[in-house]
DNA sequence: ATATTACCTATGGAAATCCTAGGTAAATAA
DNA sequence: TTATTTACCTAGGATTTCCATAGGTAATAT
């Protein structure tokens, strides 16, 4: 797996907002009520969204979350890679892991590396808009 | 992760096997030696390649594995397939998974599916001579 | 003050991943 | 026949990741 429901649960909350519209905060409670995920799992997904600038946070009556820019300017990819930490499909590439010792001599790696491009360039190409309509691509 | 060790290993034991020409049978000793895989885990991974029909195995001595195609009629894709069980990048899309209850409704399940299309399109766009000559592709 | 909200740290269960252990069956060679 | 070499089989264990829950603190509005 290459998203896990972490990624998932934060493109649905995004998709969520700009539904929405952008009027207001809207609290945690409401959101996840409304998109059936738990609040103390909702609340991870959204201190990461939050701490990435992905959404302005207000504490407080009347306070919530809420989208600081308009939908098709969020890229699928800038989400999943904030909250997944990283999208590489193997772990030969990814940065968190120890580097391979066989990287020099791997035959294998310029196709794993081919892969990343191509699965970054995918989710690039998606926009928080794009999944609102759901048109085809 | 969309490859686990098991398809990586599998991968260079194909490629070993490619690299070495197709005379005679190899015995596994010989290729956790080579590629510095631990016999025990390197068995478990051939168990599956001889399983699948990619490799032709003999007892005793003289035996060993051996490929039953040339290096070019192996594609990746098959090969990965085979060890991980599937290579969906999503597990709302893949085989296994008990079906997702959001389906219906799920704005993203299209991008998803695209996405399967296009690893699966990538892997089996190579093979195993491919990867034996390092060219660029 | 009180209610409402976001924020913080810790923890626990389940599953997958990666690997090891110990034995059995088949084929060959002496 | 006996020994050696090989593949084959079942079980389990250590570690990590994933998915979520628990309980409290800080900020804001009324």
């Amino acid at each position: 797996m290459i998203v896990s429901t972490k990624g998932r649960y934060a493109l649905r909350v995004m998709v969520h907002f700009a539904r929405r519209g952008g009027e207001g905060y809207i609290p945690l409670k409401e959101i996840a009520e409304a998109e059936q995920i738990s609040q103390k799992y909702l609340e991870s997904i959204m201190t990461v969204l939050s701490k990435a600038g992905f959404v302005d946070a207000v504490h407080g009556k009347g306070g919530g979350y809420r989208l600081n820019r308009r939908p098709e300017e969020y890229t699928v990819g800038s989400i999943l890679k904030q909250m997944e930490g990283g999208l590489t499909a193997v772990s030969c590439t990814s940065q968190g892991a120890a580097a391979c010792s066989r990287a020099e001599c791997c035959d294998a790696l310029p196709m794993w590396e081919k892969l990343d491009k191509l699965i970054d360039d995918f989710f690039e190409s998606y926009t928080i808009a794009d999944l609102l309509k759901d048109n085809e691509k």
